[in-house]
RNA sequence: GGAGAGGUGGGAGAGUGGCUUAAUCCACCAGUUUGCUAAACUGACGUACUCGUUUAGGGUACCGGGGGUUCGAAUCCCCCCCUCUCCGCCA
């Protein structure tokens, strides 16, 4: 979230920069910096109050000590009326930070200022591409059917354990999700990063550092019993690590990568842009995530597109980079890139990798903080992360694009990971 | 799941109702001494909010979390969470 300070220190700038997000409750802003005004004053109310009853109870306590039992009788009736109205103007506080909290979680993150304005996915701006798409014979068929024909991934199967959505790989399917998470966690090793293999299961608090709780909750696959959430993406639980973390300035750069399994519920979608794996409510992915400090965040956010384009450019997959436009924009993202692949079957663009600078949206959730040394104070960090990939439309890319009369040929940079060339 | 013990500042650890504005030790930081390092000595050393034009300096809260008793709670009471030990169950 926001900080007042950041609501505070600019409003016309700030204003300007929902609106590029196509934020339009505006008026939560009015409501937000009034809220605060009334916290300040009541604040300086309570700690007044709270300040009288110390000195008289330690007065108090001094006639005790003393012996002079009747004056300290005395004393205390005086406290009776004092107390309650530190109780009274103490609720009152605790009632407006709590209100002030609701409100502020509520303001999305402002948008970076290279950030181009536009309402949908048709406004991203295409920062790379392909210069030619990749033309299929006639006797080509999606992924979906070459999975079936191959015996390679078993939706109805799926459907029969679990329900929709949950796809069973076998054999040579299998065997390639294996190659490729160990491909990307092998190369993202290579450009620095640590690997953690965190809960699949977070708490409460670890939804809210990193955005995902309250408002979409839906999202999530929740356990009830227990109060615990599967996690959509491992960003969540290796982000997490650092919540209520004080870091050195020296710490920096943190990188790590994680192999999860994601789930996500994906509530109200369906047609044919769901089908077969495009999307999945369980899926394999690997992330990249890094916690920086402020002056490099950017830098940094670029080095993680440099890395994720290279590693799909070794999987010889056409793909493209776009720059989120601001509606598009997730609500805790300061600048998104999308990677998409193409499909050649379906003919269609699918999004495999998602790299955001949050800035210091999440470090606030957090409580994220790094003692700056020239100023001695502690300050946010910025929190950065991507897939790098996530494996179900890579695979459908893969399948599609490189499926011949002999079978599906597997790039050589996958080979010493599968064992095999080709799915025939 | 059952029984017991415990949770105090970056770490160790004292503190069972008011000289606690949390002792002491270690670590970190600055300085003195030193040919350099080490050692020794001196000093500073938490977080958040808030008042103050910045500063200087005040105030409030914080001893796992939440509530309660009391003029006053790290300390007493209740609920919850977590850790450790033993038992049970288990890959």
């Amino acid at each position: 979230m926001l900080t007042i300070n950041q609501i505070q220190v600019n409003k016309e700038d700030l204003l300007r920069k929902l609106q590029i997000k196509n934020f339009k409750k505006i008026e939560l802003v009015e409501e937000i910096l009034t809220l605060d005004k009334q916290r300040r004053e009541i604040q300086q109310k309570t700690d007044q109050l709270q300040s009288e009853m110390n000195l008289l109870s330690k007065e108090i306590g001094s006639l005790f000590q003393s012996g002079k039992k009747e004056e300290a009788n005395l004393a205390k009736e005086k406290t009776a009326n004092l107390k309650e109205e530190v109780k009274k103007w103490g609720s009152v506080h605790s009632e407006i930070e709590e209100k002030l909290t609701t409100l502020l979680v509520q303001i999305p993150n402002l948008p970076h200022k290279s950030v181009p304005a536009g309402h949908s996915a048709e406004d991203n701006e295409i920062t790379e591409t392909v210069s030619e798409l990749p033309e299929l014979s006639e006797t080509s068929v999606p992924h979906w059917d070459l999975g079936k024909k191959y015996d390679i991934i078993d939706f109805e199967l799926g459907t029969k354990i679990t329900g929709a959505g949950f796809p069973v790989y076998k054999g040579k399917g299998a065997k390639l999700q294996r190659a490729l998470i160990n491909f990307f966690l092998d190369e993202n090793e290579k450009a620095g990063y640590k690997e953690i293999l965190p809960p699949l299961l977070v708490n409460e608090d670890s939804g809210f550092g990193t955005g995902q709780l309250p408002d979409k909750e839906g999202q999530m696959y929740h356990v009830q019993i227990d109060n615990l959430y599967l996690i959509p993406t491992a960003e969540v639980p290796v982000t997490n690590i650092y919540r209520d973390v004080l870091l050195s300035e020296d710490d920096f750069p943190i990188k790590n990568t994680a192999y999860t399994p994601c789930f996500r519920r994906e509530a109200g979608s369906y047609g044919k842009d769901v089908r077969g794996l495009n999307r999945v409510h369980q899926f394999d992915k690997v992330e990249i995530v890094q916690i920086q400090n402020p002056s490099t965040s950017y830098q940094a956010l670029e080095e993680m597109v440099a890395h994720v384009k290279s590693i799909i450019e070794k999987l010889e997959l056409p793909f493209r980079i776009l720059k989120l436009c601001g509606g598009d924009l997730s609500f805790t993202s300061a600048l998104t890139y999308d990677f998409e692949v193409f499909a050649a079957a379906q003919k269609r663009w699918l999004e495999v990798s998602s790299v955001s600078n949050f800035e210091s949206y999440q470090a606030v959730r957090l409580k994220l903080r790094y003692k700056d040394k020239a100023s001695g104070k502690n300050q946010y960090a910025h929190t950065l992360n991507g897939s790098s990939l996530a494996l179900p439309r890579i695979v459908a890319a893969l399948l599609e694009n490189n499926q011949t009369e002999e079978g599906i040929k597997i790039p050589e940079v996958l080979w010493p990971y599968t064992g095999f060339k080709v799915i025939n």
